[in-house]
Formats: structure tokens, sequence, C-alpha cells
DNA sequence: GACCTGCTGCGGCGTG
């Protein structure tokens, strides 16, 4: 058999001579037998830095070397990122390849010169590296050039794929490759880049619906580093004065710990960041020591981020970036020492890519660092102080991340909201457009296939009636933009699928240090902590949106909101497996046992471990549903529109009983008996997503109903509580 | 109950 060097074009191995490589990786050979044998579409996935660009590259670019010269022009390969410093960092290491092999690379995002873009359009060749935003603005702003751009392109390479499973920027990216595949008149290959996946089978069907058998799978082969955990428990609001606060202990063990090497601490939320990053930074002023603690999260300047990025990559200074998931993907900052996690984390696919920024060097092991912060308890704690939730979140993650299971994506989303999205774009690009081929385009062959034809109609119908409105209809049916879709279309704003909150920039020296958001009260005369450092608020333009600050000596850290996050099924049921059992993980310290014994012992004292329902007070009941927040939510929907009050936690609700309500078990009878759950009935928020302003009520419900909502578990769920609840009151 | 991501066209000015 002829080996996967041979395969390779000669420019191409020379390159790869000139790296002085011992060998190709397990998975650059196996994608390069696959990309040059046949013309299937592919998904490679291995952790960060396991060489899947070069596996994918490596054989694309001797597929281009090798087709016929002097073609009708137009790019050759495509690549898709949803990150511009993943484009600006691959262009700059498909520049070294490809200079052997005379081909361009042309990277294209927001901050590109629109001199090299124009260029780019005058001579298409060679490579285009984009972001999905970047070419939706091509489609619109150039829609009749696609087919010249576009035509010669052998394969698009979609980058970080795990991202863009299901979620709405990977819907809209669906959606403008089959409209990329529509404009030149033939299907294109696609090779799915991805960090390890929950569901193979899933991500196959995501990058070719329609031929979804035929995608070649190449995962990189187990070989992970060893995996060194500890989980420290902390003890919050004593009443012991004595001892310090949890963030201090905290802080005081990552100074101690952590000091002299390079690592991410994963603080949470981008307050608690501040919060550490604030006190770390103070610790190493009073012991007279250099500077290595930062933060890092979002909402920090581009010049504070790249210094801390630059500091982790070239290893020089030892450096412990205080973060929120800014670090869990994206550049290669090269290995860290030891990944920290303050607090439980979201999901057990998050943190397993965190971890995998750690133990990457061979021989070294990976290190995660737990903290699990519990308050101190007391006559009045709530139940869920008192089962210690986080701790148990954080117990159960950590024994999935063990069993190498993590989430896959959420499927049966309709999307509505990057629908609209859609139907604007196609009728900018076209200058107007007929409802069937909107829907043949969006609903048949590409990623809306869950919207039916009635659903759609009536999205049509509520752009159309919006005020002002979004599309119009000329007599012969042909649709048209309408006044606000003419605004939302002609500003640059429009490219992006997600939503993004109103800020202020925060101004010191005429030095940017980060945005703020808007619903923060500030006012001059106020402290705030921020990018590591204490400032005074001297002024507040509200027009401009510009806080100006200067140095001060105390300060708060700022809120900065969030949504509520979806956990998973498989994550409460093991939370629920952790509280029954009675084994003690070797992984967690002295005081993290005593917060499970803890935690084991009310659990089964408030009758859990028999029964679903514990009476805690007058009128004030407990439901153990024992599954994800989706579900959970679903139930709490349904008792709010029978008049109780309740509050969601991990797979528990508190439930409190309203005069006017009927008792807890003929509410639950009636659901398990497939009554009409009335999930609406108390008016939530529905409005979620960037377009959504622009729906019907009825159609924000349904689309609640295929992602936040479930209702078809209604009954079954409401049958289990009540039947485990009847064996309690038998026995 | 949290986090992250992205962006065009054009006018005005300076420089070679």
């Amino acid at each position: 058999m002829t080996s996967a060097f041979d395969k390779l074009a000669r420019p191409v191995q020379r390159w790869i001579r000139a790296q002085g490589w011992r060998e190709l990786r397990d998975i650059q050979t196996r994608a390069i037998h696959v990309i040059r044998d046949c013309q299937a579409d592919v998904i490679v996935a291995a952790s960060t830095a396991g060489g899947k660009t070069e596996a994918a590259f490596l054989p694309l670019i001797s597929d281009v070397l090798e087709a016929e010269v002097g073609g009708i022009g137009g790019f050759d390969l495509l690549y898709i990122a949803p990150l511009k410093a993943l484009i600006t960092d691959q262009a700059n290491r498909l520049e070294a390849i490809c200079q052997e092999a005379e081909l361009p690379v042309v990277p294209w995002h927001g901050d590109v010169a629109a001199s090299i873009k124009t260029r780019a359009t005058k001579r298409p060749r060679g490579i285009l590296l984009i972001t999905p935003e970047s070419l939706e603005a091509l489609f619109i702003r150039r829609g009749l050039d696609v087919p010249r751009l576009f035509r010669s392109v052998r394969a698009v390479v979609l980058d970080e794929v795990h991202t863009m499973l299901d979620s709405e920027r990977g819907v809209q990216l669906r959606s403008l490759l089959t409209r990329l595949e529509l404009a030149i008149g033939r299907p294109v290959r696609r090779i799915g880049l991805s960090a390890t996946l929950g569901d193979m089978a899933q991500a196959c069907v995501y990058l070719r619906p329609d031929d979804a058998a035929n995608v070649q799978a190449i995962e990189a082969a187990g070989g992970e580093a060893e995996l060194r955990l500890q989980l420290r428990g902390y003890l919050a609001g004593g009443t012991d004065k004595s001892i310090p606060a949890p963030t201090d202990l905290i802080a005081k063990h990552i100074f101690d710990h952590l000091r002299g090497t390079d690592n991410l601490v994963f603080a949470g939320s981008r307050q608690s960041v501040e919060i550490y990053a604030d006190r770390l930074r103070t610790m190493c002023e009073d012991a007279r020591l250099p500077q290595e603690f930062y933060p890092h999260h979002a909402s920090l300047s581009r010049d504070h981020r790249d210094l801390v990025e630059r500091r982790l990559k070239d290893g020089r200074l030892p450096t412990t970036a205080i973060c929120t998931s800014t670090l869990e993907l994206g550049i290669d900052i090269g290995d860290v020492s030891c990944v920290a996690q303050i607090g439980a984390p979201f999901s057990v696919a998050s943190l397993r890519q965190r971890l995998g920024r750690s133990g990457r060097r061979a021989g070294k092991p990976a290190i995660l660092r737990q903290y699990a912060v519990e308050a101190a308890l007391d006559s009045k704690s709530s139940f869920a102080d008192r089962l210690r939730l986080g701790l148990i979140r954080s117990t159960a993650m950590i024994e999935l991340l063990l069993e190498k299971w993590c989430e896959p994506a959420q499927t049966g989303a309709l999307h509505l909201s990057t629908l609209v999205h859609q139907i604007l774009s196609i009728i900018a690009e076209k200058g107007g457009a007929h409802a069937p081929r909107l829907y043949r385009i969006l609903c048949q062959d590409g990623p809306f296939r869950q919207v039916s034809s009635a659903i759609f109609a009536d999205v049509l119908r509520a752009m159309g009636q919006a005020d002002p409105a979004l599309i119009e209809q000329t007599k012969d049916g042909l649709l048209l933009l309408g006044p606000m879709g003419e605004t939302l279309v002609s500003h640059y704003s429009f490219y992006a699928v997600f939503q993004t909150p109103e800020e202020y920039r925060l101004i010191s020296d005429g030095r940017e240090l980060g945005t703020l958001p808007v619903d923060n009260m500030v006012a001059p005369g106020m402290m705030l902590i921020f990018s590591g450092r204490r400032w005074l608020v001297q002024e507040v333009d509200d027009r401009a949106k510009v806080i100006l600050v200067t140095p001060a000596k105390a300060g708060t850290p700022p809120i900065f909101g969030g949504d509520a996050g979806i956990i998973h099924d498989v994550v409460i049921e093991r939370m629920f497996s952790v509280l029954k059992r009675n084994d003690c993980p070797a992984y967690m310290d002295a005081t993290a046992q005593v917060l499970l014994a803890e935690a084991r012992s009310n659990f089964s004292q408030m009758q859990f471990s028999r029964g679903r329902i514990a009476q805690i007070g007058e009128g004030e009941w407990i439901v153990a549903t024992g599954c994800g927040t989706v579900k959970t939510t679903t139930l709490a929907f349904a008792l709010r529109a029978r008049g109780f009050t309740v509050q969601i936690y991990d797979g528990f609700l508190e439930v409190l009983i309203a005069k006017c309500t009927q008792p807890l078990e003929v509410v639950l009878r009636d659901l398990a008996d497939g009554c009409d759950a009335k999930l609406f009935a108390d008016n939530a928020n529905l409005m979620t997503e960037k377009f959504h302003p622009y729906l019907s009520r009825r159609l924000l419900e349904i689309d609640a109903l295929t992602v936040r909502l479930d209702e078809s578990c209604l009954p079954t769920l409401s049958e289990t509580i009540l039947f485990d609840s009847q064996l309690v009151h038998l026995a």
C-alpha cells in the first residue's frame, strides 16, 4: 500500500521534510488516505493541538496542486471558523505550507483591510479563510459575485464544528453552505474539524443531512494523558469570624500552589474572575513578588487579552489566567500545568475541553483542581444548601468526565429567530423571492427541516405584519424587503445571528480598559474593580456610552448579568445517584467529604431516597424531578400556570402553595392523565433571541417548546413523581 | 443560574 506521505504532492512533502517531522500523526495518516482516495465528506475529531489542521489541509492542498492548471478562476479551498483569532492563526500556518506551493492564502474577517478583500475578489485563487458572518455579508453585499468566487471550490473545511452543532450560528452556517451549493450548482465536499464529540453519528448528520451514512469519521485513538484531580470543599458564611472567607482561602491556595507555572483558573463568571484576579494581584504586591495572575474575559480590552495570551503562549514568564470560557477554545496557548475550576461547571463537554489545555506534553499528567464553595448551615438554611447541590453537581460531572461521557448537541430546535434572519438575507441577496422558493432553499434543502410549510407561512405573515414591516409582497406574490427589513439588512450589525447586549466603554487616561453592560448603575464617585485593578468613576457619558475612570485604592466588582444554562438529564441523574450512594471518592479533601456526608444524610432525612415529594413547611414542598433543566422547567411552568409559586433548582422544584391552588397531588394527577398543561398561562418572557421581537406570541411558544421546554415529558414525569411518593406513604 | 462569538460602506484626510 502507498504510504500516506507518498500520497501527498511534492511541494507538500518538501514542507513536511523542512519541518523535521519524524512521522505523521495517526489521525493525519488516516485523514490523508481518506481525503486522497475518495470524495467523501469527513469529520476529524481530536483534542486541541492534535494536528487536525494539517490532517485536512495537507491532502486538500495536494488535491489542488495536482488539479489541472489554468482553470476558470475562483477560490480552490474554503475554510470557515467561528473566531477571527483562529483565522489569523491558521492563515499564518497555512501560509508556510502554501509558500512552497505558490498558492495564495486569504484571511477574510472584520479586521482584515478592505484592500485585501477587493484584491481577492478581483482575482480569487487559493485558500479563503472566513467567518460565518463575513460569508453572510458576501451573500448580501456581493450576491452576484458568489458563483464566480466559489465555482472552483474543491472542499470547505469547517473548524471547531462541535461549537456549531445546533447552535444559532451553526444553523446559519449550514444555511449558508446550502445557499453556496445552490449558487454554484453542485455539492461541495465538507470536512469538519472538531474536539471530542458526545455523539459522532449526530455530528455526521449535522455535516451532511442528506448523506450522513457516507460521512467518514476519523477519531483520535485514546492516548489521553493521566489525570490527577482534587475536589476541595469550602464553607462560606459561618459564625466563627476567625476563619477566613472561602474566597480568601481559595485565592491563598491558588497563590501557594500555582505560582511559578502557567495555569488556567476558570472562575465561572466575569464578576468572579474580577474578584479572584484582584485578590491574587494584591497578594503578589504584598509579598513584593512580580505579577503573574491576570484576568481574562470577553469584557476586557483586546490589548489586555492579547498580553495575557502572549504570556501564556511564549512560556517565558510564569502566567496564570483567571478566566471565563474565553480561554476554553480558540488559539493555541500552549500547554498549562494545571486547570482549576471554581464552582460547578455547566457541562461536562466544557469541563473536558478546559482540561484538554493541560497535560499535553508527553509524560505530563493533566491536573484538575476543583473548588466547591458551600454555605454554612443553620436552622433557616434552604434545602438546596442542605443538599449541597453545587458540590454534588461538581462530583457528578467529574464522574462523567472520568467515564468519558459528554453531552450530545440538542436536536429538534426550530430556530425561528435564525429563520427570520435567513429569509431577510435571501431576499436581500436576490433582490426579491417567492415564498415557495424560500421554503425550498431553507426548509427542504437547508437546515430548517423541522419547520412545516404552515409554520413557515406563519413566520412570513408575522414578518409582514410587524410594524414597520420586515417584508412586503407585490401583486404577483414576490416578497421584497419592507421598510424595517431594509433598515435591518443595510446595517452592519445584521450579519451576526446572535444577540448582544448594550455596553459602556470604560476608559482610563485615554486607554480603553474594556466594556460594562449598561444595566450597571454607575455614577461619578463610585469605586469599581475591573481588569484586576481598582478604579474611581470620574465621568459617565450616557449618550456616547463612555465611563471615564482613574486608579483608586478600593472598589467593588461590577455585575455582568447572564442567562440560564441548560443542564443535561444525564448529569442530574448522576447527581441523584451520588446522593443515594455511600462511597467516598478518594479525590475529595476532608471538608468536601464532610459536606458530601451531610448532603447524603439530609437527602435521606427528607425521604428522597425513597420518595419524590417532601413537605418542608406549611404549604411548602420540595419536588424531586430527577431530570435536567428542560423537563424540570416544563413542570415548573405547568405548576405556575395553576397558581403555585415555583423556584427551579438542579433536579428539584421548590413549590409554594397559594390559597387558590388545588392540592399538589391533584394537579400532578391531572398532568399525569394528560390534561392540557397550559404552559404559557403566566405570560413568561419568551424573547430570548435576536429576531424574536418580529414573531407572534404563538410562534414564540412553538419555538420555546422545541428547545427550552418539553411538553411531552409531563405525563410520565408527573406519574413517576406520584408513584414514588405513594411508595413512601405505604412505607 | 453563565459564558462566548461577529460586522460594511463611505467620507475625509494624509502621503507617495
